[in-house]
DNA sequence: GCTGTGGCAGTTACCACATGGAAGA
DNA sequence: TATCTTCCATGTGGTAACTGCCACA
């Protein structure tokens, strides 16, 4: 992976897929993703251009140069005396793009190579970009919709369904459906990511990541994270899983969600560099986050049910409420800071930052999702005792439909 | 600093049964 | 292939019980 294109090996590499862990030069990008239904729907995105291993994320407009979450950290943050260049976001893109449609994707990126569209047994318009809330499609193909509905989560439907009106079933058929899906870039560069200097970014954070009925999993806290269980102590003080998870449901609502938004096993500490999860956090990196403040949900981490319940022995939703996450992306730090980094990032950045966090920890608020009116309106009516269903004619001491008891 | 206690908040289990969906005829 | 029937897991809300945290003595 790096400078040369991972399938010709001849080419300058462009861009970066996901799925496929490569980065490739535009031909081979048509060529591979050409290929079936399947390799069309990965999603891609430019690759940055300092260290040529991580998808790029934001296009530094003044040095015209596209930049992974972590190099522009490195280059531009709240420190360097870059930090006030602006930036444009970098579209992912899935599909079969033609040269023109990367063009207009990219208009930044002059000099595109021409592109064999005949690569493509789609054809042009079957390109699919999806940026921050919303989608731009080139999607004309007939059998289109049966691309993008049930078999396949598009990322920016993960997104939809990691805010609040998400149900578990739905997030347990967005689990079974991660595999296949590489989270563009931008899905999750929409939950946080510090574009402004202040590097603050918990409102989009608590509004975009209401993950209600996520339940996450952490049978061992202390196997899965190993040496950065101390550094995670800070990190329990002031961030917020919650935030990204919903405390209160994380672990009420549906306990038995296996699928979750889990980790890659092997990604515990830091991230390799051959792991392409820029601006995608695992649920092990984020509670390895002192470090590595990252907030991924890679494809693969949708089996390995991590639970949070776990996390300390003495641990409840207050206790997690506070840890570090969510700290970490307040503060803006870049996905893998390198040591000493933290350091670096003004106190008082930090301290509004937590200010804001908990401001808007207090006005969250954590509606269940009915998924079944008609089971609901039953159970609105429905005789108790105790709080407990009674048999029809049975005896009861609460009735929804009046205040009277049956005995 | 340590321990015990009370208050508070959050979590979990429980109940009956209509419903939805799968399987079989 | 389409329709019907049967079966079974699921989901629904209010309450008690349980658990853990925090403040205070």
């Amino acid at each position: 992976m790096g400078f040369i294109c991972d399938f010709c090996g001849e080419q300058r590499s462009m861009v970066y897929c996901r799925s496929d862990s490569a980065c490739l030069c535009l031909s081979c990008d048509q060529k591979v993703h050409s290929a079936n239904a399947l390799s069309r729907r990965h999603s891609r995105t430019l690759l940055c251009e300092r260290c040529n291993v991580q998808p790029a994320l934001v296009r530094c407009t003044e040095e015209r140069v596209s930049l992974c979450q972590n190099c522009d950290w490195t280059g531009h943050g709240a420190s360097t005396a870059a930090s006030g260049h602006k930036r444009q976001t970098i579209n992912c893109y899935s599909g079969c793009p033609s040269s023109d449609e990367l063009s207009s994707l990219w208009s930044f990126v002059r000099d595109l190579p021409s592109i064999r569209e005949s690569n493509c047994e789609q054809g042009l318009g079957s390109m699919r970009i999806t940026e921050n809330s919303e989608r731009t499609t080139w999607d004309t193909l007939d059998n289109s919709a049966s691309l993008d509905t049930s078999s396949v989560l598009q990322a920016d439907n993960v997104a939809d369904a990691l805010v609040g009106s998400s149900s578990l079933a739905e997030l347990k058929a967005m689990s079974q459906s991660l595999d296949q899906l590489a989270l563009p870039v931008n899905t999750l560069n929409k939950v946080c990511y510090p574009m402004s200097n202040s590097g603050v970014c918990d409102d989009d954070l608590f509004k975009e990541f209401n993950m209600d009925e996520v339940d996450m999993n952490i049978e061992d806290y202390e196997e899965l994270f190993g040496l950065t269980l101390n550094n995670s102590e800070e990190l329990f003080q002031n961030g917020g899983l919650d935030s990204l998870f919903g405390t209160k449901d994380m672990s009420a609502a549906d306990s038995n969600c296996q699928g979750g938004l889990l980790a890659e096993g092997s990604s515990v500490g830091r991230p390799s560099a051959t792991q392409p999860a820029c601006s995608v956090a695992s649920g092990d990196s984020i509670m390895s986050s002192k470090t590595e403040p990252i907030l991924c949900f890679t494809s693969k981490q949708a089996h390995s049910g991590i639970s949070f319940s776990g996390l300390t022995g003495e641990s409840s939703a207050g206790d997690y409420q506070d840890c570090g996450a969510s700290s970490m992306l307040l503060m803006g730090e870049p996905p893998w800071c390198p040591p000493g980094a933290e350091s670096s990032v003004p106190s008082t950045s930090r301290s509004n930052a937590v200010m804001r966090y908990k401001e808007k920890k207090k006005t969250r608020t954590f509606e269940k999702t009915v998924r079944y009116e008609s089971r609901k309106a039953r159970a609105d009516v429905r005789r108790r005792v105790k709080g407990r269903f009674v048999k029809a004619g049975e005896a009861y001491d609460y009735d929804p439909l009046s205040p009277t008891r049956s005995y």
